[in-house]
DNA sequence: TCCGTTTGTTAAATCGGATTAGCAAGGTTG
DNA sequence: CAACCTTGCTAATCCGATTTAACAAACGGA
């Protein structure tokens, strides 16, 4: 990108010394002896030329590009994305890192050529992300490398993961519940999503479910009912419709995603019900809608921002890397959709 | 990371030729004479060695690392953000680039630091990105330098933008209630938002409140009201509640984003007045709450994706960058929140 | 005074490719 | 047959740093 960059070279001729002399200088290495005096004037001619120093070529040497490549399946997708990668862009700052991100759509053939474009490019360290939590079989580029995976699980692959805690956070949805009193007449919505598509349940869905039965289940209390479905809007709206209409009167809903509440709200609404006077509602994720909800969403926070942090530090982190999963705490957001049991 | 990998020596060894003809081989030059058959032996060997060839070894020679830094203000904040880079991300992938995000938070002495970060890695370009529509002025390391301004202008600043087209947005906002016979009762919810932080409005509200009005006064028709306040679900709440107590019966609303919108739906809803039947909405952006929203919004689509996207391709088109403004259309969603004006 | 250190500095090699300049072998042309 | 082209290939240099090995000069001790 235009003008000729001033280099090490044009600093140790300014200075009236060798370029090894400008780089130890530069370097502030101390196992070489530098005068002073010649550290000195190598440091103010840096300084006058407005040097800076070309990571490429040093990179060529020291096999250290002070770079993180980042490969995911989608970015976009509302939930995950944005903060997951701000968290990772905040530590790697912080740590003079930059990171190339890449998306791969789900496309096998693409991730490889990705993974292939950011090796080339002589990355420290690979995060391999996925933007729902679930089991995934990273690219066979990645294996041997310093790798850490984001929001997934790879038996067998060994590197570190980096999860949110979906079974205590299932707990802590119980907990909420009884809390406020509630130990009959719940519903969940959503359930562990054993849909056609994903018949034996996803990761967040199991979890969360098997969190929650666990606490109900030590306080005496119960699930009245589990509905299974997808979990977006639309569903929740049209299961809770379906729900009321069948003559059930749910004291409280825990719905398993914050789109889910927010069909769960439309249908509570139509039918005359309020929350959390008629029904309380907890949810999961805690993405943008949930506090612009009324009246406001008490959610489970998916901790994406921290995943993200977490998953540079650990990369980051020197020595080799240890396969263990770190689960991240999914914080209870605590807001307006949980009231007492209705009386009756 | 590992390994040793596979060198162009490597290569040329095996294929029992020199360095150069490797290279002139790997890189099919046609200027520089190689028998079929050395070149052959020399793909295949790469072929069988895997041989990749070192980006940063290469750029270094080349001065291009085909590789471009992307620097904004947040990345996460919402409407902005994971399509942008999508577009981005997708464009670059089609080009063999890959992206350097990285995100300043809006603080001039970081952004500094993280245009000085990418330009050490000798990128080949940068896009400054902001999350909203405004003037900007780019720091001083990006003067001279291969820049494109994206949803920002900086007069000045010789680099082309791209920018959503605001004005024929609020044109369409206002064909979309003419089309459906609405003259009158027409409010504006959100306005140019001439707030106290903003005191001269922001150029999305003031593009899309001149669109608007043009249009509406070319046909006869007017705005009964335009309501300044900020752009959230709690402005909209409140605007229109207070609207409604003050006593006025509006047949139409424009609000001035999607969040705005969602706002307006919960004061209306309180109201017992529905949408369409009593009052219709249009709305700007169609973040992911529009679709999903009861009735479905319809409303004006930001082009994030195209935005990211059309910044890549100027940017990688080859020869000099013209500063020119670059408009890209914001379509309109057509859902469910307007119909026609209800009788009186 | 001579020899071994210590100190300060630099020439040269290296990293992995791209590129320039030049060289040998074979083919043409006058 | 000498002069001149092609053709096909390679030695050497460069890109901008880091790092190794070596070398003067000053110093200290016997």
């Amino acid at each position: 990108m235009s003008e000729r960059r001033v280099t090490m070279a044009d600093v140790a001729r300014r200075a009236g010394v060798s370029p090894t002399t400008a780089s130890f200088a530069l370097s502030g290495r101390t196992d070489m002896r530098i005068s002073a005096a010649s550290r000195d004037r190598v440091l103010e001619a840096a300084r006058e030329l407005g040097y800076r120093p070309n990571v490429t070529a040093r990179s060529l040497r020291t096999k250290s590009t002070q770079t993180i490549g980042f490969v995911s399946d989608l970015i976009t997708t509302t939930p995950f994305a944005g903060e997951v990668i701000r968290g990772a862009l905040e530590a790697a700052r912080e740590r003079d890192h930059l990171l190339f991100i890449t998306e791969a759509g789900g496309d096998r053939a693409a991730e490889s050529a990705l993974v292939h474009a950011l090796l080339d490019r002589q990355v420290d360290a690979v995060i391999y992300a996925t933007m729902f939590t679930r089991y995934v079989t990273p690219p066979k580029e990645l294996y041997g490398r310093r790798v850490v995976l984001l929001n997934c699980l790879a038996p067998g692959f060994d590197a570190p993961c980096v999860v949110p805690d979906e079974l205590e956070a299932g707990r802590d949805a119980a907990r909420a519940l009884l809390a406020a009193g509630h130990t009959r007449g719940i519903w969940a919505i959503g359930g562990h999503q054993t849909v056609p598509a994903t018949p034996e349940g996803i990761i967040a869905g199991n979890e969360r479910m098997r969190g929650l039965e666990e606490v109900l289940r030590a306080s005496g209390a119960r699930l009245d009912g589990v509905i299974e479905c997808d979990w977006n809007t639309p569903d929740g709206y049209r299961e809770v419709t379906a729900l009321l209409a069948a003559g059930h009167r749910p004291r409280a809903l825990v719905c398993l995603t914050d789109r889910v509440s927010m069909g769960a709200y439309q249908a509570l609404g139509e039918a005359g019900l309020s929350v959390p006077g008629d029904v309380s509602v907890v949810s999961f994720d805690d993405q943008d809608i949930a506090s612009v909800l009324r009246p406001a969403l008490t959610t489970l926070k998916l901790p994406h921002y921290r995943l993200g942090r977490l998953a540079v530090e650990l990369i980051l982190r020197s020595g080799p890397l240890e396969a263990v999963v770190h689960r991240v705490p999914m914080p209870l957001q605590e807001r307006a959709s949980i009231g007492a049991p209705a009386a009756g």
